[in-house]
DNA sequence: CCGTGATTTCGATCTTTACCGAAAGAACCG
DNA sequence: CGGTTCTTTCGGTAAAGATCGAAATCACGG
């Protein structure tokens, strides 16, 4: 499949900075390749179209899929798998976060907990204050993300395009 | 200088949860150290308790002193550079924030900007249409960023604590 | 302006990660 | 059941990134 100039540009700005986040560069780039595309597309035309093996593509797709951005789609007189992009822009988004949330900020939220458990029973003052306030702002994030998680999506992008919502929700907060 | 095991695996998870968000794992470490450090360190004491080549030590301090969340400090007679950690939890993770946003985040903006440009002069619309979406995307993330970045650390700390927090906003927006 | 100690630069390794392509494995058809 | 087509696994290789340590540079006191 031919991309436009404009097609390339994005899918390669977004393999680069997929890479700057710690995401291979090429499953980055089969995302953006799936998001822009009108219609589903198989392992082989992404593969061609990328120009990377097919067994990279199969790879990388069962990493989307893992983070559960895309599905397979299947369509009559077809055997092949093809996938696209499961919702709009937001809940990809929301769906990222969630997928990062889960396996590298929880893990160290744990670590914290647990480091704090023993720290009370018996440490370094010094190292319980900085674990502590470490501990607080992920507990904090870790809330606030919580209690957002929960709205939906419809919602957010509503009140996120009020313009100045920020200085209107201050207002509600006095000091 | 001795680490106690708790401050060690502090460390190690810390380099391991950089690595996963594309920060060098050596850097994080570092970053991990001058955090629990309760007195400013120069490069020969990091180097010795993390077990890296000092050089390598130096040029993970730059790098954190690019990112403005360290800084350097000397002491009557001492000659050596001494690094300690810029201000709390909450204004570190603003300064990592701003930084990666406008290495990273900026840049996207710009390309999704210059293709829309692109292609409202003419263009598939079906590719507009997407690259419209992520587009909206990124300026309401981008402006919202804006207001946050505004309000005091004070400010959004005492809100934040409140426990409840969003549906206490969402009550000021119905419907 | 020399000497000492601190710091940085930089090429050479070492390690990690990504990628390919051949072969194995599934799914499906007749 | 073979045969066909699509998908996945996996070992080897290539590329990228991190780290080291020697040498160059710098900073300052005497």
């Amino acid at each position: 499949m031919e991309l436009t100039p404009i097609a390339q540009k994005f899918i390669v700005h977004w393999g680069e900075m997929g890479e700057k986040w710690g995401i291979n560069r090429t499953v980055a780039q089969i995302h953006g390749l799936l998001y822009l595309s009108p219609e589903p597309l198989n392992a082989e035309e992404i593969s061609d179209t990328l120009s990377v093996a097919r067994s990279t593509v199969s790879v990388g797709l069962h990493e989307l899929e893992s983070w559960g951005i895309i599905r397979v789609v299947h369509t009559l007189g077809d055997r092949t798998d093809r996938f696209e992009i499961k919702g709009d822009v937001y809940e990809m988004f929301r769906f990222i976060v969630e997928y990062r949330k889960r396996r590298e900020v929880d893990p160290t939220l744990g670590m914290l907990r647990e480091a704090m458990v023993e720290l009370e029973a018996g440490g370094d003052p010094h190292t319980r204050e900085k674990i502590g306030e470490m501990l607080a702002l992920f507990e904090t994030s870790d809330s606030l993300y919580r209690q957002i998680q929960k709205v939906s999506t419809q919602t957010i992008v509503r009140i996120a395009k009020m313009g100045d919502i920020v200085s209107k929700i201050l207002k509600f907060f006095p000091e």
